[in-house]
RNA sequence: GCCGGUGUGGCGGAAUGGCAGACGCGGAGCACUCAAAAUGCUCUGUCCGAAAGGGCGUGUGGGUUCGAGUCCCACCACCGGUACCA
């Protein structure tokens, strides 16, 4: 039985024998032989789970921010797989993108070949690191049998009113000369760029996403607890619901109604002007009926709006400005005449673009009346008591509600006109007509009513949140499959003419001038009316590369399937993700854009879920001297040539045990040395034992066998915790114990020994897989480690029979007894009590109170 | 401004309301070695003390509790999101 292997006296000195280069060749080889990871097919008859990371752009090299997010994503795939799981772990490219066009213009490369360039070379880093990706899945979203399911999903969404062209004012970005998603605005920057962005005036196409805002914004509580708290946040704040009312003013000598929205209808009666936004419809057309001075300093004005930048825009503590165009809305509950303005801090695109000024109660309202010398009625008594919603009416003593009435002398020390501060709290109504006395929150319900009764108003929702701008007047990018007819009108591309393939580049000038450079591709775009056969043109926009990876996780369900863009029977076997991992940059852009795509796929019936990423893990980023890594800064730690040194197990471990994963980690901080020194160890654990594998557990050491036992137990939680630190932690405490077993103990045959680095093997395989293949073949087993079931903890190894429990006396800890775990109260507390170091710390003090916690702790009170 | 998060040794970080600082980095010392590397061992929050032992310690100030890094209140600092969104 125990018969043992030859034990090798021969091994190196250097690292104890530990060869981390000739380990992973190795390893990496035979995996490429065998391709162990890849997805289970039908006959499969395990659990699946679909485990995914955020696919890499391939511009440049991978950076250790990279190295990060693929070393967690398949820490969660090994995880599942050792579990008992069909585990789907494919990989892919956002391959379409503006750093690839730049790249051609400034280098004068074919945007194509660049790309799948560095995608070669990032498949070579992956292979490098030993990543468990199921290799047959691949895709890029720049082939055109990707893009093609794009043109598909722009087809469906136009066909559903989901997709629409309309002229507004856009983010446009001066520099890369295209327009930008609102999303892609930072401080009032181009986010690829840095240039400030300017508003300009186009006819660009759009999806819809206001029409799932509700949706979007309630389905986030069923993801409550299974994303990043913080994540759950950004999107809410994103979307932006609020709840008013919409009501109509007319307009004197205007044809129409003018619609406003307003969160507080209950400050109506303090309405003192009117503001609509310079660069909207409505301002022009009242300027433009009115007098020629009006005109022309309105002209000036919108022409100084539209030279401004989003910066200046956006710095709040800018002084109002505004013209007044000498018209007049008429207030619906009491007939004022509210003036005018035209002022740029009302913006086109919220609401309607026009508001109802109401300056004793909002600060924009009243910092630009004191600018303007515009009147200031006050119509919330602040001053007021109000519990909550309701009223406090105090009684005389015949029970007769007092009237509390209005305190003129504290409203006067609070009047917003001389304070400058709006009075934006609770209250109570005054100069309201019917609405006095009332709270805020029944004036707004009791005004809603007599809107609606009137037919002037109603309650309404408005949002944050904007239709998605998806149009990039770019080359690299999905061609959007529609065609312009010579009568105006829009058609989509007919189904057997897609894909609609990108011209050759040859000949394009891809340098940014503000019009899509297919436009200059003119074969490409001549085509024909499909309902006339007359001559037409081609869209010579492409599409926002947020549209791409909006649905690519449905793709890696069938990636070579050219009859659809993702087999329906496939999604309902593997769909949503299970377990989704990437940085936080994604929080909002791409989550909300992939939430709303799988919202409207499950309406049309392709898909039987609403939400496609069931899990969220957002990981920290990885910085260098305190700041991102980026190629511009030149603090760029390459991904490939920081596994040169320490090896890509040693990568791994060092960084899943730098800290919790969703913590940004300072590389310099990272220590691939500890790590290194930690393989070595565990792997000499696995040389040096010398039992047989069949020998019997029970026979080894007890308290070594504990402490796998207990690792095996607790690893799982950990795990799904994402507390990788921990886990690599208690690994090390683990391979500590079994060294110290076999130098000074049970000795290299004893089975728990050997049990320990079977044990080891196989956690270790989540962090450092080759190293994991050495030891597990090393220990006598066949490949691959990374298969191997996870070993089931003994139950009866899990329970101590003696623990530690602590004295304390006025919650100072005195003593530390060693007790058995099954000891009862009034035993441990006379233990406790006959402590010589308890009494020596009671000496003279009587116990007032005793507490005792068994098998833990005992606590004194002395007072 | 509004919303959210985080403050623990020289550093990264552990800690179901129950021995704060697991594990590691860095540092000091020792063993092995002609020597170095590698490896192994010991120590390493801080103050008083020769030691035994004791005082103080999780951003600050309060509170709840037999007992608080952990729960509650206020404040400070830093980080992130968002910002004329009516």
């Amino acid at each position: 039985m125990s018969q043992t292997l030859p034990p090798d006296t021969t091994a190196p000195a250097d690292g104890g024998g530990y060869d981390a280069y000739a380990i992973q060749e190795k390893w990496q080889t035979r995996w490429a032989d065998a391709d162990p990871f890849r997805a289970g097919g039908a006959d499969d008859k395990r659990p699946r789970k679909y485990v995914l990371g955020m696919f890499p752009y391939p511009s440049g090299d991978l950076h250790m921010g990279h190295a990060e997010s693929y070393a967690y994503v398949d820490v969660v795939a090994r995880f599942w797989r050792h579990r008992g799981y069909n585990v789907l772990n494919p990989i892919g490219w956002d391959s379409f993108g503006l750093p690839a066009e730049n790249a051609a213009i400034q280098r004068g490369a074919d945007p194509r070949e660049w790309t799948y360039a560095n995608i070669e070379q990032h498949k070579k880093s992956f292979r490098a690191y030993g990543s468990s990706y199921d290799w047959s899945r691949i895709l890029h979203t720049s082939d055109p049998e990707y893009y093609r399911w794009n043109q598909w999903l722009f087809q469906l969404l136009y066909e559903r009113g989901l997709a629409y062209r309309k002229e507004s004012p856009v983010n446009w970005c001066p520099n890369d000369q295209t327009v930008l998603a609102n999303e892609q605005v930072v401080d009032g920057r181009c986010e690829r760029c840095g240039a400030e962005v300017v508003k300009k005036k186009l006819t660009q196409w759009y999806f819809k996403i206001t029409d799932y805002a509700d949706r979007l914004l309630d389905d986030l509580n069923q993801l409550e607890g299974f994303w990043p708290q913080k994540v759950i946040r950004m999107q809410r704040n994103w979307i932006g619901r609020s709840v008013g009312a919409d009501i109509d003013f007319e307009i004197e000598g205007h044809h129409e109604k003018v619609t406003v929205f307003s969160t507080r209808p209950d400050t109506l009666y303090g309405a003192t002007f009117f503001v609509v936004a310079p660069d909207s419809d409505l301002a022009s057309e009242l300027a433009a009926g009115s007098s020629a001075e009006v005109r022309l300093r309105f002209q000036d004005y919108l022409a100084s709006v539209g030279r401004s930048s989003e910066i200046e825009r956006q710095s709040t503590d800018r002084p109002k400005t505004g013209v007044f165009l000498e018209r007049y809305a008429v207030n619906p509950i009491n007939g004022e005449r509210l003036p005018i303005w035209a002022a740029d801090y009302v913006l086109a695109d919220y609401g309607h673009g026009a508001v109802m000024a109401v300056p004793a109660h909002d600060q924009r309202d009243l910092d630009f009346a004191r600018a303007f010398d515009l009147p200031v009625r006050v119509v919330v008594d602040t001053t007021a008591p109000i519990t909550g919603a309701i009223p406090i009416i105090e009684l005389d003593e015949n029970g007769e509600p007092i009237d509390p009435g209005t305190d003129e002398s504290s409203l006067s020390e609070i009047d917003p006109a001389r304070t400058g501060i709006a009075l934006t709290g609770e209250g109570r109504m005054i100069n309201s007509g019917s609405l006095d006395g009332l709270s805020k929150r029944n004036a707004i319900a009791r005004i809603t009513e007599q809107l609606a009764a009137a037919g002037t108003g109603r309650a309404s929702k408005s949002y944050r949140l904007r239709d998605w701008l998806i149009s990039r007047q770019r080359f690299w990018g999905t061609p959007i499959p529609m065609i312009h007819t010579e009568d105006g009108r829009i058609a989509p591309v007919p189904v057997d003419q897609l894909p609609l393939i990108l011209p050759d580049v040859e000949g394009l000038d891809l340098t940014p001038k503000g019009t899509s450079p297919l436009g200059g591709a003119t074969e490409w775009m001549a085509t024909t009316d499909p309902d006339t056969g007359a001559p037409a043109l081609r869209d010579p926009d492409t599409m926002d590369t947020f549209v791409d990876s909006s649905w690519y996780f449905l793709r890696f369900l069938a990636p070579g399937d050219a009859t659809e863009a993702f087999p329906t029977a496939e999604a309902a076997k593997w769909a949503p993700v299970d377990s989704y991992i990437g940085g936080v940059e994604h929080a909002i852009l791409h989550l909300l854009y992939a939430r709303f795509i799988t919202k409207v796929l499950f309406d049309i019936g392709l898909i039987d879920f609403t939400e496609p990423f069931s899990t969220l893990v957002n990981q920290g980023m990885v910085l260098l001297a305190g700041s991102k890594m980026s190629k511009s800064k030149g603090n760029l730690i390459e991904f490939a040539s920081s596994m040169l040194d320490p090896g890509a197990d040693a990568v791994r471990v060092a960084i899943a045990f730098a800290g919790p994963v969703e913590d940004d980690i300072n590389w310099e901080d990272v220590s691939t040395t500890g790590a290194q020194k930690f393989l070595a160890r565990a792997w000499r654990v696995a040389h040096d034992v010398s039992s047989h594998p069949d020998v019997v557990w029970a026979e080894g050491d007890q308290a070594l066998r504990r402490l796998t036992h207990r690792l095996l137990a607790d690893a799982p939680n950990l795990v799904e915790q994402t507390k990788f630190n921990v886990v690599v932690a208690r690994l090390m405490e683990l391979v500590n114990a079994t060294r110290k077993a076999i130098d000074s103990g049970a000795g290299p045959a004893d089975p728990a020994v050997r049990e320990a680095a079977e044990a080891t093997a196989m956690i270790l395989d989540l962090f450092a897989p080759h190293t994991a293949e050495e030891m597990w073949e090393m220990l006598g087993y066949e490949p691959f480690v990374g298969l191997v079931p996870w070993r089931q903890p003994d139950a009866t190894l899990l329970v101590e029979d003696s623990v530690t429990a602590v004295v304390q006396i006025d919650g100072k800890v005195r003593a530390t007894l060693d007790v058995p775990a099954r000891i009862d109260p009034k035993e441990l507390e006379s233990i406790a009590r006959a402590d010589a170091r308890v009494q020596r710390a009671l000496a003279g003090r009587d116990v007032t109170r005793a507490i005792v916690r068994p098998p833990k702790v005992v606590s004194f009170s002395t007072h």
